[in-house]
DNA sequence: AATATATCGATATTATATTACTGATATTAT
DNA sequence: ATAATATCAGTAATATAATATCGATATATT
C-alpha cells in the first residue's frame, strides 16, 4: 500500500523484512560463542535457500564471506544493525493510549531498533496526566505543538480508524516525517511523508485465505 | 519468511493484503449510498494505479465491471468478504496474555474477519482464571488438551521470544493448523502448518531504513 | 604436497508482480 | 440517431525478486 515512494532504497522490502530475523538468530549464535557462520547454516534454520541468504548478506554491506568458513558473525550483526538504524536514536510520539497503544508503550523492544517513544497522546480525560510504560499521556490538542518543540520525527498512530486521519494531519502539522500507522485505514499524506502501515486485517487476510485454501 | 508454502493461492500476497483496505473503503462508500464504483476512483483514493485496482478486483471474483459505471459496490464487498473468510467462523486460542496479548483479546475487530478467540493461556498464576476482553485465561499446561477437545484450528502466539517455540509445539500437538506469530522469532514447524508472522521488528526495519535514506 | 570439498561471488535464468497497451462497450451528450 | 467518452477486459511488456549455474578459493584431509 505504500509503494511509489521516492525514498525506496536499493535493498528490497522483502530482504529488509528478513533482516530482523537474521539479526536475532545471529545474536543468539554470538552469545553461544559462534564466531563465523555460513549461508547454508542460516538458510537451513529459516528454511530459506542459501542463495537468498547470501544475497541478503551481500545487500547489507560490502563485507565478504570466506569459502568454507562463511561470514564473521560480529561483522554481520554490526552491519545489519547499522542498516536498520539500531545505532541511531529517533524520538517518537504515540497517539491513542488504548489497549494497543498501551501495549506498545509497555513494550521494551523498540530501543533496540533506535526508536524512543517519549510521549503519548489521547483525548480521554481520564487517561491524561497518567503514565503507561513510564511514558506520560498528554491531551491530543497539544500534539502538534509538542512535536514541533521537541523536533519529533516519528509518529505512531494507534487510534480508532475514524480518528486516524485527524491525528495524522496534526502530526504532519507538528513536523513529523514518518508515520507508523496501526489504524486500519489508508492515510492521506503529502508525498514527502513516509507512511508505514501495520494493518492487522492485512495479516488476517493472508491467514484466512490460507485457511480457506487448506481446510475449505 | 513464509514462502515455499504449498498452499499458496492464485491471488498474490500483495493483492490479498490490499483487500482489507479496499473493503474498508467500499463499506464506507456503501454506507454513503454509493452503489457503483470505478477502478479509477478507488485508485485515486489509495494513490494506486487504476490497472492494479482492476486486476485486484478481477482476482477476487468473476464479477465484471461495466464500462462507464464501474463495479457494483455490494458485489465487490461480498466477494472480498468471501475471499477473506469473513463469512466463516474460525475458532482461535491465544497464548501469552501480557500487554500485547491483552490488547488483542480486547480488540473487537477479529470477528469481522471470521476469527473468534475463545480462550487465552498463560503461565503466570496471577492471570489464570481471570478474564480479558471477556476471554478466560487458562494455564498453558492445558493448551494442547483444550485445543484438541474444542477442535481449534488457529493459534495466536504473543509470548516472549524465548517461549515461542515451546508454545508453538504445544499448539501443533493440540491439532492447531495455522499460527499467527507475534513473537520476534522464527518458528520451526512441519510443512503442513501455516505460520503467519507479524513481527514488529520487520516493520520497524522498513521504517528505520526509510528514515535513514530520507533524513540521514 | 596433492586432492577433495564446502562455501563463496558473479552472472544468468526463471518466476512473479506491476504497469502499459489496445480494442470493445455502455452511458452520456449532441 | 450519431458521436464522444469513460471505463472495462484481455494481452503484452516491463520491473522486480527468487533461484540456478559455474568457476574460484580457502580450509581440511589424505
Amino acid at each position: 500500500m505504500d509503494k511509489n515512494n521516492p525514498y525506496a532504497s536499493l535493498i528490497s522490502v522483502q530482504a529488509l523484512q528478513r533482516m530482523p530475523y537474521y539479526l536475532e538468530y545471529l545474536k543468539k549464535l554470538k552469545n553461544g560463542g559462534v564466531e563465523t557462520v555460513s549461508a547454508p547454516v542460516i538458510a537451513k534454520h529459516f528454511k530459506l535457500k542459501e542463495i537468498q541468504v547470501r544475497k541478503d548478506f551481500a545487500a547489507v554491506s560490502t563485507i565478504k564471506g570466506k569459502p568454507r568458513a562463511g561470514f564473521v558473525t560480529d561483522e554481520l550483526i554490526y552491519n545489519m544493525e547499522e542498516l536498520l538504524g539500531c545505532h541511531n536514536v529517533n524520538k517518537a510520539v504515540l497517539a491513542g493510549a488504548g489497549s494497543l497503544g498501551g501495549a506498545l508503550l509497555s513494550y521494551g523492544g523498540f530501543a533496540a531498533y533506535g526508536i524512543d517513544i517519549i510521549a503519548a497522546f489521547d483525548i480521554r480525560e481520564d487517561l491524561i496526566g497518567k503514565e503507561i510504560g513510564g511514558k506520560k499521556i498528554f491531551h491530543a490538542d497539544s500534539l502538534s505543538e509538542i512535536c514541533g518543540k521537541l523536533k519529533i520525527r516519528i509518529g505512531i498512530i494507534t487510534v480508532p480508524a475514524e480518528q486516524a486521519q485527524t491525528v495524522c494531519d496534526r502530526m504532519i502539522a507538528g513536523g513529523i516525517q514518518a508515520i507508523w500507522n496501526f489504524a486500519p485505514r489508508h492515510l492521506n499524506t503529502p508525498d514527502n511523508i513516509l507512511v508505514q502501515n501495520e494493518n492487522m486485517a492485512s495479516s488476517l487476510a493472508l491467514l484466512s485465505n490460507h485457511l480457506i485454501e487448506k481446510l475449505g
